[in-house]
Parts: structure tokens; C-alpha cells; sequence
DNA sequence: TCCAGTTATAAACATTTGTTTGAAATTTAG
DNA sequence: CTAAATTTCAAACAAATGTTTATAACTGGA
């Protein structure tokens, strides 16, 4: 119970932090104590303060991956040489997302950690998740472009950020965002609700008409 | 030209420095050295580092703001008692929201800016905007919901955010997925560029079909 | 010219940060 | 049981942070 304990602890106790004030907002002090567990136990352990921080993310990556890449080889293997519809590709996407943080702590969590990978400055973490993860991202996305192949690749490329953007924009911030609605329209949101929201969007959005003027000439706004 | 130069100058340093690496993660040290100013006169002009930021965001959104209640005038004097098109209200605001760092310095460090205010913790930022310019927001949501009659309230409010995040994730990591697209699809894409490739996607997106199943029961994902 | 009022400057302040140290406690294995 | 390895702990470290202070420099108006 001893070793593995403390690990664990820091890490349930430094994801939820880490979520809710950012990675420089958050001081080893201020994770250690609410752990309760010695100052010096996360150097001892992770090895510094950036190393903490990529195995909070590992701890969701790696299941996720797995789970991910399993579910794209069903996928594939019931589709054949068959394009896979791309609402079948964005739903598996989504249940992968959603399954993983069930057996853990919480989704919320999860999101806020993918949005802050995103807008907070440390370039070791990019760089880290890239470097692990990138090889799952790469072949989503050439999953998708058999899917959508009337959009030009760029023009694909980003749409796939725009939505990767809304997803994670809208379910990173979820809290604050929860408080307004539930102010104004009196119901309360869970992630999977918003899920199931944002499927007709992405789909929609991934679809919409492509404008003819796409390479050059710079018109009005 | 004493006065005015230096807090100018501390402004326009510390904009670039905070959109580059965040709020916490730029210490006024590294402001005033780069501003060639004394590390004191961050505190003397503006009081502490908290007003300094909140300095940086009025410089950009007092004058985006002004033009964009004009602008609404002028749309909403043009139309009358009519509904304004969705796609007029998103041209009204991507060009309101161009028109502003076009007179100063750049774009870039505008987005990038507002994905901050959303992403970094600092609790203190997001209270100043929404007191501060809160309501020009909610002119334009109020149109918006003229605009879109189809759409349950909380359906809009939840596709608005999606958009939202769209534009503000995509054009704020600007930098980084530029790197990327014209490694792969030799293209320079310029903030313009992005905005016009934003509004088709936006439009579909707003006007995907709304799923039945919307306040009720919680099935497959 | 001279004197308020404003601005600039260097130095110091008190905190907070991540990390290291060396000894104590505990666990593991032979 | 005992010796080695692992883990915990309190304390200290050096560096960096935002802020304050007291003095100097400068400014524009009488």
C-alpha cells in the first residue's frame, strides 16, 4: 500500500488542480499538502514538476489510445476497402473520449487537461504529447479523409480544427459555461449531453459547401 | 513624449509577451527589461500586474466594441423591424473583430489574447470582461436569436459556444497549426484567410438539424 | 528662475517557487 | 532476524516573483 499510494495520491490531487488553476498557477505546495504527502515526494517520484505533469497526462493518453486504435481496427475490419462514414468515424471518436475517464476519476477533468495541452504555454508538453501520441492522430485523421473526399486537404485540415476547437473550447470550459445555462434555461448539462450536441454540428460543419475562392485572391471580408 | 511613451511602450511589450506565453508565465521582469523601462514603473502606472493585464484586453476590446455597437446600428437600422440574416450578424462581427488591430499592432496577438482570457485561470480577467464589455455580447446574442427562430434557446446557446470555439481555438494557436499546414500543403493562411474559410463552416453549423431527442433521456452515446 | 508635480531609478523587501540534502523510517528479500 | 533497498520526512537552498520605498531626475507653469 505504501509506495504505489503516494504515487497515486499526488496524481489523483494534481490532476484536479491542475485542471481547475492551469500548470504555473499550481505549486508543488500547494499539491503535496492537499495529497498529504511530503513536499520532497514529487521530485522523489516523478522526478521534477514538468514530468508530473506529462504522467497526469499519460494516465489518460495511454488507456485512451489503446482503446482508440482497437476500436478504429473493428472499424475498419467491418468496412473493408469500404470508406468508413464519417459519422461513424466522429462516434467512435467520441465513445473512445467518453469511456476512458469512466474507469477514473472524472471527464470533466479530462477535458479541462486536453484544453489546457492546447493554451497554455509549455512547449515540453506539446512536444511530449506529440511525440506519444501523434501516431493515433495521424491516422484518424487519413480515416477521415476517405470519408469527406470532396473537401480539398487543406480545406479538411482546418475544419478538423475548427471542430477539434469546439469540442475542446466548449467542454474545457464546461463549468462556467454550465452555470450560465443553467441560470438562463433552468437544465443541467453533462458532458454527454453536450456530446450528443455537438455530433449534428461536426457533421454539418464538416460538410458544408466549399467556397470557390479558396487559394487566392483576397476579396472583402 | 514622456509619459505616454513609456506606458505605451510597456503595453506593447507586454501584449506580445502574454499572448507568447501566458499571463503567469511572463514576469514583469522580463516586460520591463524588453521594454527597456524600470521594472517599477509597471506598478507605478497601471498599480499592480493584475491591471496591467487588464489594460492590455481595454486597449484592443474598448475600441472593438465601439465599432461593433456602430456596426449593429447600422444593420439593425438598415433592416428594420425585419430579422437580420444569420450570415450578415457573423460578416458584422469577423469584420468588426478585423477592423481593430488592423490600427494598431497584429491580429494574431488579439486572438490569442481571447483564447488566454477563456483558458488561463486568472478569475480576476474574466470578471473585468464580462462586467466591461459583457453587453455587447448580449446585444448580439439577442440578434442572433432573431436570426435563428428554428432553434431551441439552449440549442443556440450551446452552438454558439461551439463556434466560439472554433474561431478562438483556431485562430489563437494560429501560430502552430500554420507551421503544420504549410509543411504539408505549401500554403501561407493568413488570419483572413482563416475567416473566410470560418464562415461557411459557421453557418452549416448553426443551421444543422436539431436532434430530436434534446432535454430527455440519456441513451447510446 | 524656481518650485511644485510628475516620472524615473536603484535598491531592498517579503514571499513563493522548484529542487536538493541527509538522516530517519519503513519495506523487501535472503 | 537482519541487512539492503526503498520510501518518507523536515530542513535548507538558491532563484525568481510582485511590490514598496526613498531618492534622483525631469517637467511645465508662475
Amino acid at each position: 500500500m505504501a509506495q504505489n499510494d503516494t504515487v497515486t495520491r499526488i496524481l489523483d490531487t494534481a490532476e484536479v488542480l491542475f485542471a481547475e488553476r492551469g500548470f504555473a498557477e499550481t505549486s508543488l505546495r500547494t499539491i503535496t499538502s492537499k495529497a498529504k504527502v511530503n513536499l520532497a515526494a514529487v521530485n522523489y517520484h516523478f522526478g521534477s514538476k514538468k514530468s508530473l505533469i506529462q504522467a497526469v497526462f499519460a494516465r489518460y493518453l495511454d488507456p485512451f489510445t489503446e482503446r482508440f486504435h482497437r476500436a478504429l481496427d473493428e472499424l475498419e475490419a467491418h468496412y473493408g476497402d469500404q470508406a468508413i462514414p464519417l459519422e461513424r468515424l466522429l462516434e467512435t471518436m467520441a465513445s473512445s473520449v467518453l469511456e476512458v475517464p469512466a474507469e477514473r476519476n472524472s471527464l470533466k477533468v479530462f477535458m479541462r487537461l486536453l484544453g489546457l495541452a492546447y493554451s497554455q504555454a509549455q512547449g515540453h508538453l506539446r512536444r511530449y504529447i506529440q511525440e506519444e501520441y501523434g501516431s493515433v492522430f495521424t491516422r484518424f485523421t487519413a480515416l477521415i479523409r476517405q470519408a469527406t473526399p470532396e473537401l480539398p486537404d487543406s480545406e479538411r485540415f482546418w475544419r478538423l480544427h475548427f471542430m477539434l476547437g469546439s469540442v475542446i473550447f466548449t467542454l474545457s470550459g464546461l463549468d462556467a459555461l454550465r452555470d450560465i445555462a443553467e441560470k438562463d434555461y433552468a437544465e443541467h448539462v453533462t458532458v454527454r449531453d453536450l456530446v450528443r450536441r455537438l455530433r449534428p454540428v461536426v457533421v454539418a460543419a464538416m460538410q458544408a459547401p466549399v467556397p470557390a475562392h479558396l487559394s487566392s485572391a483576397s476579396q472583402e471580408v
